[in-house]
DNA sequence: CGCGCTTTATGTGTGTACCT
DNA sequence: AGGTACACACATAAAGCGCG
């Protein structure tokens, strides 16, 4: 627990992140480790448990070992210990605060090459080639004296063949790997020099493959901002930087009568905390788009709450913005399916109701365009197209427009919360429905709610006997005064209705009720079944 | 192997509220 | 009365997975 203050305000809020002072973590549990082992691995992102977990089980001691003042490194450690940490005599003389961080960490490490020795942070100031070494170096002098119980713990993997650990934990898998140390290979290039510094911004290659199934997404799911679930229908990306994988991307098909399997959306995006603020994300998700776009011939929408992947899409010219940009998730009203969400996820959507989304729709560039083209379908090439533009046009709009209004979004949230609030009190007023999956509970719990939007005043309606079930509306109604008047709705809402009047007419093959206007005239009708109407088709 | 289930968020069509 | 903005409901493509 912390105390919350405007610095940490300001923190969470910039990374959509709600703080409330608190936060929990589990510890990882590791299981039985084998009796006598020399040495032990705990491997693990930063903030992933390795510390607690080597307070817990091992004794991680509270404070670094003590130096005498005046007196070398050398002269405080074991004789072969500084070798074996790969530290030249030349540094051993010196005093320990005459060390730099990476050499002072060595000395530590001299001190703990003993039986029970714990090491946190194992070679994370040191440079890899000197980590390889540094490692074989305490492995070797672990054999020689026969050690026991050496456990270290590192973010780091790439030294264990030199290490030759008993055994490697990691803290994010939760797997204990119980290994038979092999012989230790050499280090290409053993000699270990002080550690370099490059100051050059490193160019970054990341790869980004095409996964099959989502065998992948656990590693990431903890990582997502918002949302822990996937879409059992999507494609997964995965970005690999060397051989770790860093990101994932996935995509959807995008559903709607008028995409007709023309488009698709992007669904899960993550970057591994580690690789972070480096720019990844933006940039793996664009190539990921890019490529459905052009080698597929899709078009692509995105929404997203993230406001640095938002705000990023808001200033590129590569992407407009669709009609639900800058908005709060979409409420599909009181009888809406987010207003139905239940069980594990019901809280982060809860919340994701309050956040500013932002949605995209991508268009590339000149040359991203001239191959989405030619990637489509010969026949429906021109339509296809001309539907692209004109989403891109209608989107270019809205965009001049959102920009010439000057509303910050400070302002649009304001707004948003607004309507919010004006929601909540009508709900006070005639009361909170309860809803299942099905639809309503029960007879009579949606009494004024329904009218609101459903049904039109003083007109009775529909009542229907379809399968042995009961429906039947009685829209006596004030629409004017917003009090609910004598409605009584047995079996479910407007919606289903519609959806079951359109499911006889199918099945006794007339044409499908396509506005509101048919669904009232049917209602006119009232007292008719749906079964008699459909002996007179 | 085939079928059914699951999931998402858009544009469109429709109705409603509010302003001038 | 007309115009604009807002609000809500609807249909739906697609891939994997469980199940028979």
């Amino acid at each position: 627990s912390v105390k919350l203050d405007e610095c940490t305000e300001r923190a969470s809020e910039s990374f959509d992140y709600e703080f409330e002072g608190k936060s929990t973590f589990p510890i990882p549990k590791l299981p039985e480790v084998p009796e006598g082992f020399a040495i032990g691995l705990i491997v693990g992102p930063s903030g992933s448990g390795k510390t607690t977990l080597l307070k817990q089980r091992f004794s991680l001691p509270d404070e670094l070992p003590t130096w005498e003042k005046g007196k070398s490194v050398a002269a405080q450690v074991k004789s072969g210990r500084l070798e074996a940490v790969r530290l030249p005599a030349a540094v051993g003389g010196r005093e320990y605060e005459e060390m730099s961080k990476g050499e002072q960490f060595r000395a530590n490490l001299a001190r703990m090459l003993k039986a029970g020795g714990i090491v946190d942070e194992f070679t994370s100031n040191v440079d890899r080639q000197c980590a390889k070494s540094v490692a074989r170096g305490v492995a070797e002098c672990v054999r020689r004296e026969g050690i026991k119980g050496v456990v270290l713990a590192t973010c780091h993997d790439d030294f264990v063949p030199w290490l030759q650990p008993d055994w490697v934990f990691s803290t994010q898998t939760q797997e204990l790997l119980i290994l038979t140390p092999q012989a230790l290979p050499d280090v290409p290039g053993e000699e270990c020099v002080a550690e370099a510094v490059d100051f050059a911004r490193p160019v970054i290659k990341v790869e980004v493959l095409r996964h099959k199934g989502q065998g992948m997404w656990p590693l990431f799911r903890e990582f997502h901002y918002l949302d822990k679930t996937i879409n059992k229908s999507a494609v997964f990306y995965v970005a690999w930087w060397n051989n770790n994988p860093i990101g994932c991307v996935s995509m959807l098909g995008f559903p709607g009568a008028v995409r007709q399997g023309t488009a698709k959306r992007e669904h899960r995006t993550v970057v591994l905390p580690d690789y972070q603020g480096l720019g990844i994300g933006t940039r793996m998700s664009n190539e990921v788009i890019a490529s459905v776009f052009r080698g597929e011939g899709r078009m692509v929408f995105s929404r997203t709450a993230h406001p640095r992947f938002g705000t990023h899409r808001q200033n590129s010219d590569q992407w407009v913005g669709t009609t639900a940009n800058l908005t709060f998730l979409p409420l599909k009203g009181v009888f809406g399916s987010t207003s139905r969400i239940t069980g594990e996820f019901k809280d982060s959507r809860q919340k994701q109701k309050l956040r500013i989304c932002y949605s995209h729709f991508f268009v590339g560039t000149e040359e991203d365009r001239k191959a989405f083209k030619a990637s489509l379908p010969d026949d429906k090439r021109e339509a296809i197209y001309d539907e692209f533009v004109n989403v891109w046009s209608k989107g270019l709009q809205r965009d001049t427009k959102m920009s010439s209004s000057k509303q910050t979004i400070d302002d649009i949230r304001e707004k948003e919360r607004h309507k919010l609030k004006q929601k909540a009190a009508k709900e006070s007023q005639f009361g909170k429905t309860e809803f299942s999956k099905g639809g309503v509970n029960g007879p009579n719990k949606v009494e004024g709610l329904v009218a609101f939007g459903c049904l039109k005043p003083g007109k009775n309606a529909l009542h229907l006997t379809v399968k042995g079930k009961k429906w039947s509306v009685d829209a006596n109604y004030d629409r004017q005064n917003s009090v609910p008047g004598n409605l009584s709705f047995q079996g479910s809402e407007y919606g289903d209705v519609l959806t079951c009047a359109n499911a006889v007419m199918k099945a006794a093959g007339g044409a499908p009720l396509k506005t509101n206007a048919q669904v009232w005239k049917l209602m006119e009708q009232g007292g008719k079944t749906l079964q008699d109407m459909k002996k007179e088709c």
